[in-house]
DNA sequence: AATGAATGAGGATTCATTCAT
DNA sequence: GATGAATGAATCCTCATTCAT
């Protein structure tokens, strides 16, 4: 029973599908086939919106960045005092909703995609930009001359804790992260 | 002409074709025919030694944790000094041959591999007890009761500066990831 | 908005758009989208309108021989000397129009359809019926005995310069052609 | 029970096998499944042997050319007086072996081929090439002046009868051709 | 010790076609 | 009159893996 205006409701579930998928696999093998039998459609219909999988990979990429870059706009709404700003970017980073299984597995998807895929790479650039921008604007009325490696440091820090995640299939750690920039800062100022 | 004591060899040249056509591939997509090619030998050969494919990826697994425990190992003798032993553990950790790409690349198709096969997930959680009781060791008399933390935290540091230099092309970092462990030091002790 | 009458437009426009596209593609793999699209409708309403894609291009190779038809008549209007009639069907035959690269394409993909689609068949063996009806008409004055057989040679003549102008890219030739036939003509008298 | 030694039985048998599968389809709409079915290999021996499609029929294009270079060259073997073999050219040009409805159809198919793979444009280009340069030599002590137009419209006439053979189902047609160029040297005599 | 031969299973992708709106 | 939505069926191709030699 077809209707109007299914585009964005396929495109959304198929995205979504995909994401869940890779959560569930926990690895990158999945197929086009389960991807669209989770989210109730035809392959096709995934080929059909999508034009192919690394497209529908890239846009679940996306979906995963929009998030994650509003968490921290929502984490930084208001905040004026660097050093507010500085955890509020590490808490909304390191937040339970990032760490659920599914997002970490995409996580991890991309960045193996990120190797191949031109237009995943530049994404992930995008995201890292951002990322050590804000962090970068917090920490430098904080350790000034600093600044830049400080932020490249966090930055892999929760890189790196996110592949640990991926791996290790605990979720947990953020508190540790936290304590340890606070230690960092704690020296730096 | 079949020759005696081929295996050695045989086993060895493939495990450093795996290694090396993940790094050309700069992804996780390689066939049993490439790395045979690349060996010199026929995929069959490589079945014949290695059992599967799996097999074969966790022996590269092996090869490349062996290396870089061995240069932990080669870093440490000597050393007594806890500050001596935790820089020792770091720099080899960011040593030059530790950053190739494809050791790299090769760590990434682990993290992967982890999700799914067993065994090279315990194989990584291997790896990862060696290190962290290694810098449990060197810590516990730099910072006592912070020690447990601070170890996972250079732990994922590590890891998230490898998962950098695979994604970002970039293979530097080492001398400012030092800078920070040796921040955290200095603020911890 | 729907218009009335537009059922004889869009079937034009879904035929012409075939033949287009069909020459665009310069082979047979061409698609209903592709055709649609060219048309500027939907997939959809080629088939509203034809059925099947055979249906469409059995429309299609009609359209072409009624072209060839309405042309090869024209020639002959008014003309009553045999001579004249047979010169007439072999210049119209080999008019620049039915050299257009669209054109032969659509020609070669009706041989190859008329070895499947019966219709297709039935519809290539009228054309050649007529053609060969034309053609023994004009030369039954000029070589009786030897009309019919001259009149098939012809005919594989024609076909013979189409499929070497589909197939090298060199649309012409059609000199030479009026060149030999003078010479069997002038021969046979 | 693998033999040593099979690629060239099986690489004749895949070629062999194309070839009837596009006679015995009509048409061009065969499969690799259906082909190596017929072979009695699995698809994949043909795509290990082949690689892909395009490249057997290229390779099943060559066997006919191949053929048909033979049957000529036979033909011409002993002949030195022009008429001679240019009949001889004729006669192996239509010789019954050439109007095996299964070569006819697989000419069919590369027609179509050499207006997409450019492989098989050359190919094509040089069979005509070929066929072009013995007609000359033989027509130019028998129509000097006019020798390169005469054999490029035997040529012509040539692919025009197997075009017919091929959509008509009709093989005949070998003498009535033969008919007409003796006309046309008789006449250019 | 080593490999050529061979395949089964699977996966991405394409496309004509249908149908409710 | 026209189309967006949706799919089933098919096809090419890849690859790990097996086995007889």
């Amino acid at each position: 029973m077809p209707k109007l205006g299914m585009e964005p409701i396929r495109r959304d579930a198929l995205v979504k599908a995909a994401i869940a998928e890779i959560g569930a696999a926990g690895s990158l093998d999945v197929t086009m086939g389960g991807i669209a039998r989770r989210a109730g459609v035809s392959p096709a219909l995934a080929h059909h919106y999508f034009g192919s999988k690394d497209a529908l990979f890239l846009s679940a990429m996306r979906h995963i960045l929009a998030g994650y870059g509003a968490a921290v706009r929502a984490a930084l709404r208001g905040q004026t005092d660097p050093q507010a700003r500085l955890r509020a970017i590490v808490r909304a980073s390191f937040d339970a909703d990032q760490f659920r299984p599914e997002v970490v597995a995409a996580w991890l998807n991309f960045y193996v995609q990120a190797r191949t895929v031109p237009q995943a790479a530049r994404l992930l650039a995008i995201y890292r930009g951002r990322l050590h921008s804000n962090l970068l604007h917090a920490l430098r009325p904080l350790a000034a001359s600093r600044a830049d490696a400080l932020a490249g440091t966090v930055g892999a820090l929760i890189d790196g804790f996110y592949l640990r995640a991926g791996t290790d299939g605990r979720t947990g750690g953020a508190d540790e992260v936290l304590d340890m920039v606070d230690t960092v800062l704690a020296r730096a100022r």
